[in-house]
DNA sequence: GTGGCAGAATTGTCGGACAGTCCGATTATC
DNA sequence: GATAATCGGACTGTCCGACAATTCTGCCAC
């Protein structure tokens, strides 16, 4: 079953490199903030050309574990941020083919899960946000791309309330994945605006009472009728 | 509230030219499998050095993207493989310090979802696995390491089984993240592996008779199992 | 068709170079 | 003395050219 003998994969310089500096960086060794020596220093110090330097920096930036303030030169440690990792997620995904109903079951998952989380923890702020969003679905109504962006919001600013990262970091490239489909859904499915600002009422109404069990029930109503509502599109 | 002009970011050579790229195997103009034009090639088409290149190259490379055959020279489009995506998430999600119950709460809510497709989805070899992978567990309940190893693989079989891309790939990256805390609690909590058996045949009982209500069920308790021993161990 | 082989092609790495820009210190100005 | 203009050094982004090691390819023998 396994293989008698392993591929033994050699490792080009720059990656070797990357993952030094990224151990590094794991284990907190060089923390978030640092400014890196500059990639002349950084050559000296593992003894190899400039060009092998950068590569391996390409590496650890596109990771999100090392970049530039705006317009500054000193490259310096950062946290990856949740936008960037989401986004290769759902890249990923996509190139994956993923169905609706895959989709679909997983938000089924997580999305309610949050909304009860965020009846429990959510701040004053991160309610108006809630508020917020649903206010732009309703002022832009009409205009499908903001509205789907709207919802996007709204789950975003429920993902964030509930106060935990992880479901955060799970749930957002969700939607990314959401976005094309609702557009479509949400201009031929006539009743589906009226729907979805409904939801987004009770579901806020739920998380302004901290009613946890009410949020995640309303959550989940919402969501079976992104389903309902690709069924009546595709048909 | 907003800015009257927004920075102007400039995007250097590398990093148009790994976008450009991007698209293209986004919108499948470039497909998995395809072989890429050499560097020279490719430098020459964009009318850029071939360090240029390189640097764009490595970019596409770390998302997983490209890559090539074990040994072999051609650089080929490839589709992220899903390990590699998930360990990005879970090294991001360690450098933000999630807690415990943070983690928890997302295996809350994926967890029970999967095994509940899985009943009703699983396809033989799929339940063999699930088998294997508790075996696995039982053979090596003495070795801290290799259980937690094994624990890990019978929430991937798990997931593969719901036949669901999204979710296999929401939760790949939870079990990274559970490994640490799951090694300190096995050792510490003296029941914790008898608990992790039982449950796991629960399980397993269930998805091979395809009852889903029951492996939700069994799946939840096996969780929150977790909770109550990393509460024990904390103690 | 299989195996082997020489030459072409390609990658990984190197050294050096240069323009544009950012940073810090120094000097000039009010 | 505080602020503004200035200047030199440091650093990045990009380029050029080069070379060893390895892979790829077309060809030949069997």
């Amino acid at each position: 079953m396994t293989d008698l003998f392993l591929p033994l994969d050699d490792h080009p310089a720059y990656r070797q490199i990357a993952n030094q500096i990224e151990q590094r960086i794991v284990a907190r060794s060089l923390r978030a903030g640092d400014t890196l020596p500059s990639e002349t220093d950084l050559a000296r110090q593992f003894g190899v050309n400039r060009s092998t330097i950068r590569e391996a920096i390409r590496e650890l930036e596109t990771h999100g574990l090392l970049g530039r303030e705006r317009g500054a030169k000193r490259l310096r440690v950062t946290l990856p941020k949740p936008s960037r990792v989401s986004s290769g997620v759902s890249r990923a995904l996509a190139l994956h083919d993923v169905t609706f109903p895959e989709l679909w079951e997983a938000m089924m998952a997580i999305e309610p899960a949050a909304a009860q989380h965020a009846a429990t923890r959510r701040s004053a702020s991160q309610l108006q946000a809630l508020a917020r969003a649903s206010a732009r679905f309703k002022r832009e109504i009409t205009d499908t791309e903001a509205a789907v962006a709207a919802v996007v919001e709204f789950f975003t600013a429920v993902a964030a309330a509930s106060g935990n990262q992880v479901l955060a970091l799970s749930q957002a490239p969700l939607n990314l994945l959401l976005a094309p489909t609702l557009t479509r859904m949400i201009d031929r499915v006539p009743q589906a605006r009226a729907r979805i600002l409904e939801a987004q009422g009770k579901i806020i109404d739920a998380i302004k009472l901290k009613k946890s069990e009410q949020a995640r029930i309303w959550m989940e109503k919402h969501i079976r009728d992104f389903k309902r509502g690709h069924e009546l599109e595709a048909s």
